[in-house]
DNA sequence: GTCCGTGCAAATCATTTGCACTTCT
DNA sequence: AGAAGTGCAAATGATTTGCACGGAC
């Protein structure tokens, strides 16, 4: 259930801005600013890599906002289009901030759950063909499994 | 939860041999082969489309093999190499055989399910920077989502 | 003042597990 | 015989929903 621990997870200052540029965002959007919101964005702009809701409700703090109210923002974030949602194996999901951040995906190790950050994307010929058999709004999940360099050896 | 009714769904008569081919290695793999197995093979074969467990739990006629049966046998003929899983959102997955078909994707229609099936395949550079990144024995799991011709129009 | 957002408890859903029993090989 | 497979019931785990209350605008 962890996703990137072990790893760089946290951040470097410009979580600040990335926060407020994600609540203004919701703003516009209509949605409300809560003090609970304010604390799921700020979380997720601290770190560079997508998080489980039971390690946002973890680091937010429990008592200053419900699983269920993490979930609820999280999916009117992504109607939003503020978050981006990532789908795993055995119905587990990680998001992240859709703000500031390049299109990307991740390598996931199987064994430990590390979840490490790559900037290529090559999905173009198969939405291309999706696209030639009538599809639209087109978009897509790209989940590349493997064994970690720590795993690997051990 | 449908996956991929309103286009063929059936086959065309090389289902018998896709499935005889798959107990065969079911059995070279160490596996038995029961009359539940052979009844879970035969819908997998004779199915062009991944299939949710429920689906093929229906298929089979709940008295031939039960839910967790088939979850269980599922799971050794994947860890066989027999039968390939995709990972869908909300947890699903669909499963079929992966003897005979070469390696494709999907596109899957937000609003009806209907699924299609894609040779393109160029995740190529993605797993390249994944094995870069230290990262061995890659997999990978490829969904393109969109809205398909027929609900694109209505 | 109105809705939207929130917490808590309870409900879902797909999948998994425990256990005693049956059946391949 | 003995391990592997099976069914049924019950457990899981992530996510969702019902409902009354509270706070943002």
């Amino acid at each position: 259930m962890p996703s990137g621990h072990h790893h760089g997870d946290d951040c470097c200052g410009g979580g600040q801005d990335r926060a407020e540029r994600a609540l203004a965002r919701a703003r516009a959007a209509g949605l409300r600013v809560t003090e609970a919101r304010r604390s799921l964005v700020r979380i997720l702009a601290q770190s560079k890599l997508p998080l489980a809701v039971e390690e946002i409700h973890r680091k937010v703090g429990r008592q200053r906002a419900d699983r269920v109210t993490l979930y609820r923002s999280l999916d009117a974030f992504e109607r939003a289009g503020i978050v981006q949602r990532h789908t795993l194996e055995k119905g587990r999901s990680l998001y992240a901030l859709t703000s500031g951040a390049h299109h990307h995906h991740h390598v996931v190790c199987r064994r430990c759950g590390a979840i490490e950050r790559l900037a290529e994307c090559d999905t173009a010929a198969v939405e291309a063909a999706a696209r030639a058999r009538g599809f639209a709004d087109l978009s897509h999940v790209l989940e590349i499994q493997g064994v970690c360099p720590r795993c690997a050896h051990g």
